[in-house]
DNA sequence: TATCAAATTTAGAATTATTCTAAAAACCAT
DNA sequence: ATGGTTTTTAGAATAATTCTAAATTTGATA
């Protein structure tokens, strides 16, 4: 079995997903050291391009568990399509309007201060800052 | 003629939109000097509340007119529904995820600096800072 | 004020992204 | 190998939005 191989099933099962096959394959198009924004229409045709057979539902599947386990973060910035982003640390993004791409910002790069009182009862889950150009 | 029925053509020409009775209808509805976020569906309640008559098709159109002529801001925090903004101020948005509802923060409060440099020949079209709660 | 071409509005069809459903396949502990 | 549980899948269903083309409104002009 190749490194990578074992290295993808290990990363799911530490976040609590069954290593099925095409968990594994999707995680493995995803998660190859380089970060990326993916619409589930890139993860079809990346798969596709791979030989990978699967489903649009399974794409859809996998990929939201895959957020609700933390592996991916969704990024919201057209009402349309989903992005998912498989850079985990804090960072913020632009988002080339023209092009319907991201790119990340380096967090050392921007910052956020001043955030005001949060109402009763309430926790930040994120502060999300998308620079449109 | 009322005054705020005046104030509302005006604004409307104003942005070179012709005031037809749809629009003043709508734009009378938004703009009643009160800061609101609100989705097509709101619009359209809002609308059969005060007895204005319209249809499905021409909400869409009239809000995406406004939006294009900036007397709307596009708010964009679920990949679903859209979101229209009457406050045209610089400022930024708690939401409230369980609830699907925007809040302004008051741009005093929140601070971006560190900006990076742009890609080539690219310009700034909005900073948009959402704080998911 | 009546006329008319251009712009707008509309109902319903079409499109797009996503979720649901329930049957088939894969998984894995025994 | 077996069998109960979990996944996967094709296709249907749903939801938000846009498109289409016919009907209506608008406003400039006679």
């Amino acid at each position: 079995m190749k490194n990578e191989t074992h290295d993808i099933t290990h990363l799911l099962v530490k976040h609590d997903i069954r290593p099925t096959k095409i968990r594994r394959a999707i995680a493995g198009l995803l998660f190859d050291g380089h970060d990326k924004h993916v619409s589930v229409d890139d993860v079809i045709d990346l798969a596709r391009r791979q030989k990978i057979r699967t489903s649009v539902a399974s794409v859809y599947n996998t990929l939201n568990q895959f957020a609700s386990a933390g592996l991916l973060r969704r990024v919201t910035v057209e009402q349309g399509r989903a992005f998912f982003d498989t850079n985990l640390s804090a960072h913020h993004h632009f988002y080339f309007e023209d092009e319907e791409r991201l790119e990340d910002i380096p967090t050392e790069d921007i910052n956020v201060s001043g955030l005001p009182e949060l109402p009763q009862g309430r926790t930040i889950k994120s502060v999300d800052v998308t620079i449109r150009i």
